[in-house]
DNA sequence: TAACTGCATCACTGATAAGTTATACAGACG
DNA sequence: CGTCTGTATAACTTATCAGTGATGCAGTTA
């Protein structure tokens, strides 16, 4: 389907936009930390035992995503998460990979049955 | 949290790359095309209207991500969704990205108020 | 067998991104 | 005011990735 095209070329770039602001490790792990509650930088830095500069640059994608937002409170900064539907992406990786494990399993049983019934021929 | 560690990043890590393979507004469109049926590697070249080596180089990355498998049949191969999953991640991000618009026309309208204030003074 | 079709892969290029160090900037405090 | 702390940004290096053209390979057909 070519749908109406130049909006869902869009689309597809915003979404993809957002899925790859995620798509890192460390930016997973910044987001688990602020899950349910408000954290600044300096206890992201030392949780996460990165570098200062890392973290901000992460955290600077994440904001620019939207997909979190921070308000200054004296000399620190604090960040929360802005849309919570990122822990529900989460959730729904960790089924597929789960899913993904079960069939590799299932994969591996059944290579080593025809492997058994090969070695009666 | 400093969770059980290890296992932790390698989880983060495997999110990470499936969120990284969806990552991607040709791939994304991709699995659009796949959605409930099976579509061979021309057809897809046609419908994209992308070179052959790209679609190929795409889907071989949905492949080794696992969220999509291949079968030949004659001179063709044909792909499938590996996880239904992958569409339910689409709708979220759509979601979020409503909700994203939404603030942001907020936003807007919020600073209209303000400037329109600013200039009563 | 040779020729053809459909697809994957290789080698390369340009663009993008992660990480680091150094530096700039903002607010608190003396 | 100067200084310190917390954070962001700049400049740079290295790595990763999307796209292209050329080539290889599998399966079909003549």
């Amino acid at each position: 389907m070519a749908t109406s095209d130049l909006t869902y070329r869009q689309l597809l770039g915003r979404i993809a936009d957002r899925l790859k602001a995620m798509a890192e490790p460390t930016r997973l792990q910044l987001l688990h930390e602020l899950e349910g509650r408000e954290v600044c930088v300096s206890e992201l830095v030392e949780r996460l035992g990165c570098s200062q500069a890392n973290v901000s640059k992460h955290l600077g994608v994440l904001r620019a995503a939207g997909l979190v937002r921070c308000r200054r409170k004296g000399l620190n900064v604090y960040y929360t998460i802005e849309d919570q539907g990122v822990f529900e992406v989460c959730r729904l990786m960790c089924g597929c990979i789960e899913r993904q494990a079960s069939r590799e399993v299932a994969e591996i049983g059944e290579a080593a049955g025809s492997l058994a019934a090969r070695k009666g021929n």
